[in-house]
DNA sequence: ACCTGAACACCGTTCAAGT
DNA sequence: ACCTGAACACCGTTCAAGT
């Protein structure tokens, strides 16, 4: 029996634990930008070929630290749901919410490397912040609508930031070939329904 | 007189705009990851080293040319507004999403080089796409409270996906330093009121 | 004023050799 | 079976030299 306690998958030896804790801590030091496998490993106190025996690649870290983010992000999530009765939907919802958004600003520079819309780092750097044309358009929408009392908003700025996300998704959601086709009207057509309900709009549009 | 007729500003030279488009027509070819200066510079026939002269690194480049697709999306916008009467508030909102998802769909391959959540591109093709046990989460969420009949809610797994990308977003706004500081308090508010909108949450919740 | 392209530095990946 | 680290390939960036 030379078996470990441990599974043999890929996902399971204590060495690729330390490569993927090693890897988590410089992150949060440096930024994504930064993370070297040299300097991977280096922490880790192995050689630089020892990374490749654990992972393929160093994409595969990233997707794997990416992976364990989310879980233990889920996990306390469950925790917090199962406290509310099961009836209690809008509640529910309402605590999804709150738990998605405090765990990931908890954990900021994580959050940042790991789901952040990615340029290379120096975009951002070299300060060319873009305003977003699309963005201040939506903005009016959402304004006039407000001001003349069409949409039923408190904070336009926020549920504009939002709305916008949420299109985003609905995007990302039909580009994602490996699923099966969907059909761009039926996502099309729920995400207006999901805007207008999101910003209040009465029956009358 | 040796000033050009076009500003001596950065943003304004034939040279950069071939290679903006030079590195567009790359991109959609061979995706994001594939892109090097090299053939940028090699596509639009000039040396490497001129690449210099115009962009202080690549990042620049890929923040103007996403700059410039977001103006262009935004142009078009306008144009399709414009035939909408002021007063139609939910008319309009309609109309910005329609033309927002349309436009991206036009674009595919751009669209995800410039927008698309980004890891190291093996990370994909390696085929670890993560099921991400948030969503899962949130989809259960919404689909007992479709069925208990607390959510107006035709397409759940839609609904999910979009309020995801609404909560991804608020995050966002909330971590992004260079702005005055905002109230995590407001932010998360105004996300649960626009979540439970978006549902059709009934007001007894 | 603009362009060139060789040279440099850095970093992801491989592999023959070690235990 | 696991580890090593030198070597390789690739690519972003610089710069002295050209026109």
């Amino acid at each position: 029996m030379r078996k470990t306690l441990r599974s043999d998958l890929e996902t399971g030896s204590r060495r690729r634990d330390e490569l993927l804790a090693a890897a988590e801590q410089l992150i949060v030091e440096r930024g994504l930008s930064a993370l070297t496998v040299d300097d991977v490993t280096g922490r880790a106190g192995v050689a630089k070929g020892t990374f490749y025996i654990y992972f393929s690649a160093k994409g595969e870290l990233l997707a794997a630290l990416r992976e364990r983010y989310a879980a233990a992000i889920c996990a306390e999530q469950e925790r917090a749901l199962a406290e509310l009765p099961a009836e209690d939907h809008g509640g529910r919802l309402d605590r999804w919410v709150a738990e998605a958004i405090g765990a990931h600003l908890e954990h900021e520079r994580l959050h940042d490397a790991l789901f952040h819309h990615e340029l290379p780092a120096d975009a951002i750097k070299t300060g060319v912040t873009a305003a977003n044309p699309q963005l201040d358009l939506l903005e009016r929408i959402l304004g006039a609508g407000a001001a003349a009392g069409a949409f039923a908003l408190a904070d336009v700025e926020t549920a504009t930031a939002l709305l916008y996300g949420a299109m985003h998704a609905a995007v990302d959601l039909l580009l994602d070939r490996g699923q099966r086709p969907l059909d761009v009207d039926r996502v099309l057509s729920a995400t207006q329904r999901f805007a207008r309900g999101a910003v209040g709009a009465d029956a009358a549009g």
